[in-house]
DNA sequence: TTGGCTTTGTGACAAATATCACTTTATAGC
DNA sequence: GCTATAAAGTGATATTTGTCACAAAGCCAA
């Protein structure tokens, strides 16, 4: 499948101008990436910068002993500060980045940035942006590793999940969970037991149903 | 004291160019603090953004039960992320800012930031490096917090003192290191004996002595 | 020197989280 | 319907961190 300027312009229309948008279509390299696809793993070298079209991406950190822990997930029309940052350093990447979904991208390459930072002040703001958002969600995983148990970050994390794909209902394992709290699988299992037994959540192999989506 | 604009150039000359520092010179507001001086407070609007002359500051995250966490220092000619990206979006403060030592900053207003993001190159510049060294710093405190266990943290928090202030003696009671780790003063005490007694630091009222620093 | 204040030390617990060693349950593929 | 495998449940126990309560030590100021 071939991306048109088309659906470029219907997407990014009254975000880019139309001399942007050509150059995206002509320097961004179009891809289609299934659900558990590996987009960046630490370590790797970046060139490219992922801008969204469609779908999520989830990006963690990773300690040396293989232990993660969820840093934030892109979707919309999101970009990766983190990309950007080692990019423009040419630094090694530090982080994971996992396909959420099916989702559509187009990967934009170093130089490129580069160049159309000095060239298009919507681009500059696009980047500006994306550093911001970035940066909250950052101070985000902190307030909530440092500041909340487990429990509560369990909890939290469902909700975000719930928001991210509009759904209360997640297919995903405990070690899953586990993994992106940073901590073991038995840990959120006893966990959820005791989310299910307050009726937060109902549980059943392999998914997760968020009750009380209310007090979102 | 007055700023003058020779100093100026003496500092940023080989960063910014002449007319940039004129405008600093101009539109930017000197000040010198003392250290302790709280330079922002959660919930206060920020209208200026800091950028250091000399001396340094420590920025702290705080929930909402009066509990703080370090996030990262200031010093040289750095300036705050948190500032530009709270500023830029005409947001509350969402962090404290506290003089770490007598401090001497020129605070530049809102405005003239974004003025000079799309007039000068070395500005931005500077800007995006401003992000990228607090995002990696948020990195890092995310490291700390998620995968290591407090007595590493607390030895980790020492030595970043230590760089910080080039010597590897501290005037700082247990209390204070509890707030910048999110933890207690008795696990602070407790965990500093436990230092002292394998030979890593060396303890005394208000003061603490950082031996070993060779392992850096 | 004598209080009065701040800082530090510490015992005794409580709570939260981690780890190990299993068992049980669900489900997909034969 | 079996069976292999992934996923989840669970008891026992260790480790780490937090909390409370109070004692001791250092320091300043009258």
């Amino acid at each position: 499948m071939k991306l048109d300027i088309q659906s470029l312009h219907e997407r990014f229309g009254n975000m880019f101008e139309i001399e942007l948008l050509k150059e995206l279509f002509e320097y961004g390299n179009y891809m289609e990436v299934e659900e558990g696809f590996t987009l960046m793993r630490p370590g790797g070298y970046i060139r490219t910068v992922p801008i969204l079209l469609s779908g999520s991406v989830k990006i963690l950190r990773a300690d040396s002993e293989g232990r993660e822990a969820l840093l934030y997930y892109l979707g919309g029309m999101d970009s990766c500060a983190m990309s950007l940052s080692c990019c423009l350093d040419r630094r090694q990447s530090e982080i994971t980045a996992i396909a959420n979904e099916k989702t559509k991208l187009i990967a934009v390459p170093v130089d490129k940035i580069e160049e159309w930072i000095t060239k298009y002040s919507t681009w500059r703001q696009f980047v500006f942006m994306t550093y911001q958002k970035r940066f909250e969600d950052l101070l985000g995983v902190i307030d909530q590793i440092a500041f909340q148990k487990l429990d509560d970050r369990l909890l939290g994390l469902l909700n975000r999940k719930s928001k991210q794909c509009g759904c209360s209902v997640f297919n995903i394992t405990h070690e899953e969970l586990g993994n992106e709290l940073a901590t073991s699988r038995e840990v959120v299992s006893r966990l959820l037991k005791q989310l299910e037994r307050i009726g937060k959540v109902r549980l059943s192999r392999n998914k997760i149903e968020l009750l009380d989506t209310a007090k979102l």
